[in-house]
DNA sequence: CTTAGGG
DNA sequence: CCCTAAG
């Protein structure tokens, strides 16, 4: 059966490309500063004009009459300075592409001017501290500084899992005049750039740069002023709480997100949840350069993926040998059917929402709650979530739910890794005119406010990266191969299914996923689904679809460095287990594996051996603390039995007259004796 | 590489 | 399932 699912997730903020280093003529307005580091790793550059041209636009926009002659920063300390040339800046100077667009520009660099130092050429790949330098857009642009923690490589899912998180607690800022305010800047994350805009070849090549998400967002009015860039030149008495607050964050979902408005300092929730994952890389990684280096991941994969040896049998179960999944993803019109959504909810009034008004300050007319408010000429949009465009995916019945989710993301990285824009639908029509005012456009009424919504849309139909697979030459050099994830639909099922007919004779068990499957026979997208094709299929690109996606699936795929797929075992597969233990005894797993699974390549003796261990267990509890399939009765008894029988007799050591296994269907062959079988 | 156990 | 300390 084929999966086909409509791909529905919220992309809470605008992405900013990377600005490369080098020259930079094309940018304008922005700066760039450069991270006074000490030698070691990372000092992080951040460079912030997006976060003001956000609140400008929008304000100036939504104020059409606040004329505002000068939107032009104003830069302390001289270091940045309001440029519209072309010319190039000094190293220090980072430009800014002052577009009118919702996506803005936000550079970060990371510390790669340790000029004094050796080029730091994988500085990025090990910045567990920084420091952010980042100005706000404010009037003012005051410079806001603070020493910032990375976490590192969170393997959670979604998109979290490439971002790497700054965090700058109970920030301060500095001030111009010296003096040091608290609390602007709670948060602030800065993307791996593995999959963002920019070729794989280029994570490769700028590694020392970060994506800087920024997403406007409403703010509490309570905790505002530490979640958020403050904007000084409005304060709380004419400019409502929100509104021009701006968020610096990448979210995946509102589940995952973490507000900003909570004081999180060291979220725990951004823990790594997965620490392993960062672990193993990290251990499998012989270079130093990969040291946390989430960037350069999909390079090492890819890497690997060209030929490169791949380590243990056990281990290529992480490899891309059984990941020859040809995977295809294919993203299909933006709205094509976005009508046709409903229960999704991706568009519509759900998407923006007018900003709550409480909290709002005495003086301020608590009755601009509306948007819609005269008095009020700024518009409030709480933006939700943004959506994108749909997806669909194919994946074989015999896929885990687990290949899934990787398919799915990786579906969804190969789209924001294109790189996409913002596109403002209004009342489902999209809003063209990007130099028409929100009130010229009608966005400032509350009545169409309901019908605002936005979506990605691709940058560039070409933009198509460059994969760092291709290219030999990159700096990702090859390193010690980095356990790969399996592929999720290629390796579950099937393959080694057909193969392990013996032990899984058990239908059901193929089938771990796709119970949810949802098909839709309409859907045309999906016309050639071969039992061979474990791969995703996706509908052919509409017109305005994004760039097809990078391909580097496998490249991609290597990025994801996560536990292997789960398999339950089916109960034929217990079956041959305890058999196979009942002969043998515990405590010889490999030859239990040889014996009973060895045409099962994704069990290993370890697996075998944790079986059983919860199969003890299992046995112990009460059938209705039992979870999974059902593992008949007369299984358990004999894995109880065949458990006492080697337990005892392994504290026997010689028991060879104990009533064991003879007890069992073991004939004399005692266990002493390595059955040769 | 295997085991044995804890996580 | 993962990870590791121990043979």
């Amino acid at each position: 059966m084929v999966l086909k699912k409509r791909v529905d997730y919220r992309f809470n903020g605008f992405r900013i490309p990377v600005i490369p280093k080098g020259p930079r003529s094309a940018r304008r307005r922005g700066h760039l500063k450069k991270a006074a580091e000490d030698g070691q790793a990372c000092a992080f550059e951040l460079l912030a004009s997006l976060a003001g041209q956000l609140l400008q636009e929008s304000e100036s926009s939504a104020c059409s009459n606040a004329s505002e002659g000068n939107h032009q920063p104003v830069f302390s300390q001289g270091v940045i300075e309001q440029d519209r040339q072309d010319e190039v800046k000094p190293l220090k100077t980072e430009e800014i592409h002052q577009g009118s667009s919702i996506e803005s520009t936000f550079k970060t660099e990371v510390a790669s001017q340790n000029s004094t130092q050796k080029p730091l050429p994988h500085a990025r790949a090990d910045c567990s501290v920084g420091h952010i330098s980042v100005y706000d857009n404010s009037d003012t642009w005051e410079k806001v500084e603070a020493n910032v923690k990375t976490e590192t490589f969170d393997w959670d899912n979604k998109f979290r899992n490439y971002t790497n998180r700054l965090e700058a607690p109970e920030n301060f800022r500095e001030s111009r005049d010296g003096k040091i305010k608290k609390g602007f800047i709670h948060e602030l994350e800065v993307g791996s750039s593995c999959f963002q805009g920019s070729a794989l070849a280029d994570k490769c090549g700028l590694k020392d740069q970060l994506d800087l998400y920024v997403s406007p967002t409403l703010i509490d009015s309570k905790s505002n002023v530490k979640s958020t860039f403050h904007r000084k030149s409005f304060p709380s008495s004419s400019f409502p709480k929100h509104g021009s607050s701006i968020k610096l964050g990448f979210r995946d979902d509102d589940e995952n997100f973490l507000r900003c408005e909570k004081v999180c300092t060291k979220s725990k929730a951004y823990r790594s949840p997965r620490r392993i994952a960062h672990r193993r890389i990290r251990n499998r990684m012989s270079s130093k350069y990969w040291k946390v280096a989430p960037k350069l991941k999909d390079c090492e994969l890819s890497r690997s993926d060209l030929g490169a040896p791949h380590y243990h049998k056990r281990k290529t179960y992480y490899g891309f040998e059984r990941s020859q999944h040809n995977s295809i993803v294919k993203r299909r019109k933006f709205f094509d059917r976005v009508s046709g959504v409903t229960s999704d909810g991706g568009f519509s009034s759900e998407s923006v929402s007018n900003s709550p008004q409480k909290g709002m300050d005495g003086d301020k007319p608590s009755s601009s709650a509306k948007l819609h408010i005269p008095k009020d000429p700024h518009v409030k949009l709480s933006i939700k979530s943004v959506r994108i465009p749909e997806l669909y995916v194919e994946v074989p019945e015999t896929a885990t739910v687990g290949s899934l989710k990787r398919t799915v993301m990786e579906a969804v990285m190969a789209i924001l890794g294109s790189g996409v824009h913002v596109g403002v639908l209004l009342q489902g029509k999209k809003v063209r005119d990007e130099s028409r005012t929100l009130v010229q456009s009608g966005i400032s009424c509350k009545e169409n406010l309901d019908n605002l919504s936005f979506m990605l849309e691709p940058v560039s139909l070409q933009a198509s990266p460059t994969l760092c697979v291709a290219d030999p030459s990159s700096q990702c050099e090859t390193s010690e191969p980095t356990r790969v994830p399996e592929t999720p639909v290629l390796d579950s099922g099937m393959t080694d299914t057909l193969r392990d007919t013996s032990l899984l004779t058990n239908p059901g068990n193929l089938i771990e996923s796709n119970h949810e499957s949802i098909s839709s026979p309409t859907d045309t997208i999906v016309d050639k689904v071969t039992p061979d094709s474990r791969a995703l299929v996706a509908v052919p690109a509409s017109a305005e679809a994004l760039a097809v996606v990078p391909v580097s699936q496998k490249s991609k795929r290597a990025e994801f460095v996560q536990r292997r797929t789960r398999r339950p075992f089916s109960v034929s597969e217990v079956e041959a287990l305890v058999h196979a233990v009942e002969e043998l005894g515990t405590g010889r797993w490999r030859d239990v594996k040889l014996r009973a699974f060895e045409n099962a390549d994704h069990r290993t003796y370890v697996d075998l051996k944790d079986k059983w261990k919860t199969l003890v267990h299992t046995a112990t509890i009460s059938p209705q603390q039992r979870r999974g399939e059902p593992v008949p009765q007369e299984l358990l008894d004999r894995v109880l039995a065949a458990h006492a029988l080697w337990s005892q007799h392994q504290t026997k050591q010689h028991g060879k007259h104990q009533a064991g296994p003879g007890a069992l269907k073991i004939s004399e062959t005692s266990a002493e004796r390595p059955c040769v079988c």
